[in-house]
Formats: C-alpha cells, structure tokens, sequence
DNA sequence: CTGTTAGCGCGTTCAG
DNA sequence: CTGAACGCGCTAACAG
C-alpha cells in the first residue's frame, strides 16, 4: 500500500478509477454509468475501486457530453413569498423524485429581472424552465420565445400569458373570486370592496378602463377582478370605481384604501382581498376604525392559512392548491422531457372557498 | 445573405462566432469571456457577431474548464416553510448579487435525504454549500465531512452543529426564548407550557433527560428549550415535566398538548410557542375551551408576521432576521469563495421580542 | 496582440 | 466483452 499514485489533484475521475481497478476507462465509464455490457467481474473490482476512491461522477462532464443537466429551472416573482414557495416545494418534490434538480431565480415582478433570469437558465443549460411570468402582451414575451427557439421546453405555472402558445397550469381565479364576491353579495352587501385592483395611480373611472389596466398587469389580479365584475353583473350590482383599490399593492396602501373605502359617504359593508397580504392590510384598516367583523363589515380574501383559521372571527378564505400546482407544473415539464408532446393546453385547477365565520349581512344604517 | 454554413445543430458555439467574425476561437472567447486584451476593431467584429447568432456562453462548458460552476447548493428543512423560504431569499439575494445561482434542496428533517441532498451538490459541482443541519453528532455529520475533505466550503445556516468547526450563522435562540419567558414571568406566571418540546414519545421526567432528549434532536429547539429553563432557574420556578409538550411536532399535536396543559389541576396560565404552528395550534386548544388571552393565558411565540398583528389582541411575538439571516450567510460563504479564510465561527444575529398585547397578569384563581 | 493547441471528465463510436 | 480514440464547448498556456 505504499507505491501509491502521485496523489490526484481534484476529486477522483473515472479514469483514476479504471487504473485502479486495472481496467480501461470506458468499462469503469460503463459500469458506472450503468450502461453497456460488462463482465460481473470487472464489473465488481470497478465498483470497489470507486468505492474506495470515494468517486462520484461529475454531472457537469455528463451533462457536457449527454447534453441533458437534470435540472430544471424555476422562475418566481419572489421565493420568499409564502405562496410561491409552496409552489417551488411542490415542484422540487416531484422534480426530484424524477431525479432533477432545481435552479430557482426571484424576479419580483420586474420584467429585466425575469429576462436576465431566462439568460442564466439558459446560460445553465437547463432542460427546462418554469416561469410564473409578469409578461402579458406579445411585446414582452421574447425572452420567452428565446428559451423555445433554443429547443428549451418551458411551462407556465400561475400566470397564463394568452399571447404564448404554452402549456400552463393555472388556478381557477376568476371563478374563484366570482364565487367569492358572490358569497358576500348573497348574503345582502352591495357595497363591496376590491383590494387590491391594478396597480395605477388613479383609479379608472370606467369598467372599460379598469380592464384595461388590468389586462396591462398580472394575468391572475386581471381574472380575480373578472370575477369580482362577474359577481356583480350577474347581481345586477353597478359598478362603482370608488370601491377598487389602485396603487402599488402593498399591505400599507391596502390599509389606506380600505380606510378611505370605510369613510365613503356609503360606505363599503362588505371587503373582497385578492391577496395575503392585502387581507392583513384590510384588517389593520377594519381594526383601526374600530369596527368589527362580520357585524361592521364581512370579508373575504384569497390564500387560506392557520392563521385564518384561529381569527376571532375566524376567516372565510378560498384556499389555492399551492402544492399541487407546482407538483402538476412539474409533471407536465417532466413528461416533455421524456418524450411527451406539448399539447399547449392549460391546466386549470379549482380553488376551494373555506366557509367560516367572517361573512354576515351588512349592518342596518352603515 | 445566401452562402449561409449549413446550419449549426445546436446553439451557437463561440467556434462559430469566431468563425463568423473571421477570427480565431482564442480571440472570440477573449472578446466574450471578457479577459486578455483584444484590439478595438477586432473585438467589435466579434460582439457583432455574437450579436448576431444569440451566442450565450454554456456556463457547463466554461465550469468544466474553470472548475467553478458560480452555483451554491443550499440544503434546508422544507423551502415551502415561510420561515426557510425567507433564509433562501436572502440567500438568492445576495448570491444573485453577486452573480451566483442557487440549487435547493429540501430534506424533511430527514438524515438520508440530507445524505442524499450533499451529493446531488457533490456531483453538480456547486462551489459552495449552506446546510441547515438536522445532524446533531459527530455520528452523523460525515456527509458534510465528505463535502468538506472535497474541497467544497460549508457554512451552516440557523442550526449550528457543535461537533462540527465551521462557519455558522445562526439567531440568539437560546436568549430569545430567555426572555420571552422572563416577560411571562414578570407579569406573574409560574406555570408556563412549553410547546414544543422534543419529539420522544413520553415526557422526560427530570430535567437532565429533557436536556438529553432535546440535545439529540434539532439544534434550534435544544437552545430554546435551554432558555425556557434559564429564565425559570433565574426566578427560582422548579420545572414541570407536565407543563412540556411532546411528541410529533405538528400543529395537532400542539393544539391536543396545550388542551392537556389547559385541564391540569393546576393549569397552565401561559404559553410560550417556539415556532408558529405552535402558535396556531396552541390558539385553537385556547379557543376549545372557551378561554381568551391574555386574559385567561398569555402567550408569546416564535417567527412573528403580519398575522401576529391583526390578531384581536394582537400577539407578543418573536421575529428572526430570516432574510438577514440568509443574506449573511450568504455573504459568508461567498467571502470564502473569493479568498477570505474560513474563520469557522459563529455570527449570532440576534431575535427581537415585539411586545404587542398577548401578556397579562395571570387571573386570579385559574 | 492573435491564433494554435492541449486539456477539463465523461459518453460513445470503432476496432480488437 | 473490452480498450483506444474522438468530441461536447470552453479556458488557458503557448507560440507566432
């Protein structure tokens, strides 16, 4: 055991193993890439020779040479954000018990952002990309379009871009929230507010407009106010610009517009959240007035969590299946990669309103 | 426009951008991968071609021949949890920043898919690894070990592992929960739950297995536990096996323990929670039985949010530097990547105690 | 300054 | 069934 070699700079390759074993490179490259025909054998001092090297393949030289890098590449507005993380889990769970790996890149709904984290993945040489997009028009979609011209299969996951031909798994917002708003005007509201609408600086006078801006926005805040308008079509509510919130869609700014909503000559009776964070604000808002609810006003907000549950009131939320719709984007990626034609449909999956205690009739004189 | 070459199979290589630019490789590559010195004329010639084909460099092929593959491997419990899904962003943040990328693994809490998770990261070759450890001894923290003789850096995030030297950035658990329970105390509490405790099946019914017990589970929870005990030695309140929770620590069986505490003969009249779900949990046993805090129990709690806030009354909370808590380690490991020498110590940044309205005197005759 | 050449570690023909 | 040789795309050391 003394005569032994140099001493192997980086970590052992597999022609280090080969000598070891006393074989060629290609039959340890064999054996241990689990393909070929080998004698049991060689086979056997290959496989203790790696053993006792410690050696592990390097993925980069395979990927190199196979053109495949197992990993696949995750584009999110932000990691950090409960609801995209639930989302990234369930993609990384089932990515990985196909044996891929995740890169994951925030962007914060910055549209630069996102280019430059096309061009990382695809720098990377991932085998595919899954992006929750801020684009909408056709105009903002190159990038996109880049990664498909270079044979990178990509899905979408939560946002649809309708002017993309593209597999996307998506939640039934705008039914979601017209189910919602629904919930609050049966049970007597007419006057109900929207948090948080497109984030404008004056809010549109017309429903034409306010559309429009949406539609000029994030695809999920645009179906969500679909379904709000819905709602109040099909109950004949007219529509009132007072009653949506605009500006940038932070928690403060929600706290804000739902004071002055309170403050309203007629009043709102009844608050529709289209986010987390945007229910917290509400709340802050509600609690700040000194009202209470469901007597004062009734609520309903998107993204159920524990913290819903143990309100005092507890809240009537619609719970998003964040999981399932990172697992699902992640299996329609999986299956490309394997072979499957992209049949370019969307993938709608059906959020669920959890009926609790926040929904009463308006009060008498508001 | 017609002589065209062939057609490139697949993306353009910088062979072909040379070419194009009728240039060698070595000059192309210079001109791209920004190093050496170009003249003027040539160097534009070769942007322009680049340009024009889309060339982007393949960062697999630039890792085989630099061997630094500008990724960080990063290692936590679970990336759908909101707490660790705000290490990461920090860790995105700045590794992004300064032009790193980010593979994330989750584990579970589960040693084999730690095991697992280190070598995907071996084999991708990352260039630096941040593990939040559920390992504990020096038996199992050979994985890291492995990494470490590889060459690759380690720095530990949130769990610190003691029979490991190495860098760790970590928050003052042990202080935080000190004096969370102090304030209980000086409000007037002796009998104090503790949810949750270490998952063993049956309480520990002195002190020194307690400790035990936590020491063989997550590092986190020991410290906490450590405080609780420190801020009870510090009033000179003898320790209760009966007022710590054990068990599965999962929102069930947090809200089944503190219902338990809540029907002991001499009930507990506070609750200190060292992570949300707790928290959750313990509110609904609170609820169950009709009682209301801080009236009838105080409670104080782990990883504070938005939630904490709107809460009627609003919840005394503990709130991590999550993101700073990422960002730094972050900052940490990349400075050994750039040269710095490991100093394999600990940074400490320390929790904050939001004192909102969860703690009042203990009632009269509980 | 520029072009030529030799690896990086692995997969994959192609002889033997 | 095995081993030698070439190529993946790029960097880097070497000539010119």
């Amino acid at each position: 055991m003394s005569g032994e070699r140099p001493r192997p700079s980086g970590p052992p390759t597999i022609s280090e193993v080969a000598a070891e074993a006393g074989v060629g490179r290609a039959t340890a490259a064999r054996t241990l890439g689990g393909y070929g025909h080998v004698s049991p054998e060689l086979k056997e001092r290959v496989l203790a020779a790696a053993e006792k090297l410690g050696y592990r393949a390097n993925a980069l030289a395979r990927s190199m040479s196979t053109g495949v890098s197992h990993t696949l590449g995750v584009i999110v507005a932000d990691i950090g954000n409960p609801f995209f993380a639930g989302v990234v889990r369930g993609i990384c769970d089932t990515s990985r018990a196909r044996s891929f790996d995740t890169l994951v890149l925030s962007t914060y709904e910055k549209l630069d952002e996102e280019i430059a984290a096309t061009n990382v993945l695809i720098d990377k040489r991932v085998d595919g990309m899954i992006i929750a997009s801020a684009a909408v028009d056709r105009s903002t979609v190159s990038h996109i379009r880049t990664a498909l011209d270079r044979g990178i299969p990509v899905v979408l996951v939560d946002r649809a871009v309708s002017s993309l031909e593209l597999d996307a798994v998506v939640i039934d917002n705008r039914e979601a929230a017209r189910e919602a708003v629904e919930t609050l005007i049966t049970a007597g509201h007419r006057r109900i507010g929207f948090i948080w609408g497109p984030p404008v600086e004056k809010a549109p006078a017309t429903r034409r407009e306010l559309i429009a801006a949406a539609s000029r926005n994030l695809w999920t805040d645009g179906e969500r106010l679909r379904g709000y308008l819905d709602a109040l079509d099909d109950a004949g509510i007219p529509f009132d610009p007072e009653l949506v919130m605009v500006g940038p869609k932070v928690e403060e700014r929600a706290t804000q517009e739902v004071a002055r909503m309170l403050a309203l000559p007629q009043r709102a009776t009844a608050l529709f959240c289209t986010e987390n964070d945007a229910v917290t604000g509400a709340l802050r808002a509600v609690k700040a007035r000194k009202l209470s609810y469901p007597r004062d006003v009734s609520l309903i907000g998107f993204d159920d969590s524990a913290w819903a549950a143990v309100m005092d009131p507890p809240l009537t939320m619609i719970e998003q299946p964040v999981h399932q719709l990172g697992s699902k984007t992640a299996e329609v990626l999986l299956d490309i990669l394997e072979g499957a034609v992209p049949r370019h449909e969307r993938h709608t999956l059906r959020a669920r309103l959890i009926v609790r205690s926040s929904v009463a009739p308006p009060p008498a004189s508001p």
